[in-house]
DNA sequence: CGCCTTTGGTTTCATCTGCAACCGGTTGAA
DNA sequence: TTCAACCGGTTGCAGATGAAACCAAAGGCG
C-alpha cells in the first residue's frame, strides 16, 4: 500500500518557507552588517517608529515575536542607546518603549533601504499577481492561526 | 528630515514570514508529536521518498537545507532506523541514502497528513488566487536568490 | 486592609542553527 | 607515483530561539 510520493518542490508550505527565507535574508542584508541589527531588533525598531510608547507586551502582538524575544531585543537596543524605556507611572510593571534620537537616525536610514529592497524584489510582479499574493497571504495567515 | 513610518503589517516580507511560520507550524503538528520528527528530518524523508538513493549533498539542494542540517538529520534518522546509508562503491566519500521498511511505513503515514493539512489551509482560496500565489512565489524566490 | 491570583517582564536552561575547522577520500598535474 | 588541491561529510563551538520557571507589581475579593 504505497503512497504517491510528495513532490516537495510543489508543496506549498515548502515553497512558502523557501521564498520567505530568501526574501528575509535579502532584507536582512540591508541592516545586519551595516547597522548591526538582528531581525528581531529591526522589527522592534520598525514598530516603535510607527507606534512610539508601546509596551513590550503590545510589541509582542505587532511584531509576531514572543515576549522573550522582545525582551531581549529591547534590552540590547537600550544598551546601544537606540531606544529608551520609561516605566509607566500608572503601572510600574509596564514600560513605554520609544526610539531615542540616535534610534530615530538609524530608523531614518534603515526603513528606506528595506522599502527599496522590497520594491526590487517585487518589481517583476504585475499588479494583479501582487493583489492576489496579498489576499492569499491574508487568507493563509487566518486559516493557519491558532 | 523624518521618514514616513513603515507599516510592518503591510510590509510584504513580514507578511510572508508570518504566513510561512504559521503554515509551517500547522504542518509540523502533523508529524512532530506523533512521529517525533523535526522539520528537517521530515524534509529529508520527504525527498528520499521521492528520490531514493540520493546523497547528502544532493539532498542539500532539494531540501534547501545546508549540509550540516542534512548530515545531522540523516544521522538521527539512521539511528532511529528510518533511513539507511550505503557508501557508494564508486566513491567512498558519498553515501546513498534511502528509506528503510520502517521509514517507508512512517512516510506512508506522514505524507497524506501533510497533504491533507495543506488542502485544509488552502481550501478558502479560489483557483486563480492560488495560481497567482504560485507564480508570485516562483518569481519572488528567483528574485531573492543569490 | 490582607491574601491570593493574575499579569508584565526577565532569566534560566535545553535545544537548534550555522559557520568554520576538520578528516578522510579522490582527482589531476608534474 | 606523488603530492597538492579539491570535495563529501562530520564535528565543535558560538549565537539564536523557545518553553518554563521565576520575580515583582497590580487587581480582586473576603
Amino acid at each position: 500500500m504505497t503512497v504517491p510520493p510528495l513532490k516537495l518542490e510543489e508543496f506549498l508550505p515548502f515553497r512558502l518557507s523557501l521564498a520567505s527565507n530568501l526574501v528575509s535574508r535579502r532584507i536582512a542584508e540591508t541592516y545586519e552588517a551595516e547597522f548591526g541589527l538582528s531581525t528581531t531588533q529591526w522589527r522592534v525598531m520598525a514598530v516603535l517608529g510607527e507606534y512610539p510608547g508601546m509596551t513590550a507586551t503590545e510589541l509582542t502582538q505587532k511584531t509576531a515575536l514572543d515576549k522573550v524575544a522582545v525582551s531581549r531585543a529591547a534590552s540590547a537596543l537600550v544598551n546601544r542607546g537606540l531606544i529608551q524605556k520609561r516605566t509607566r507611572p500608572d503601572d510600574n510593571r509596564r514600560a513605554a518603549l520609544s526610539l531615542t534620537e540616535a534610534g530615530e537616525r538609524v530608523y531614518a536610514e534603515v526603513i528606506p533601504r528595506a522599502r527599496k529592497m522590497e520594491a526590487d524584489l517585487l518589481k517583476a510582479l504585475p499588479r494583479e499577481t501582487l493583489d492576489a499574493l496579498d489576499k492569499a497571504l491574508s487568507e493563509l495567515t487566518e486559516a493557519a492561526e491558532a
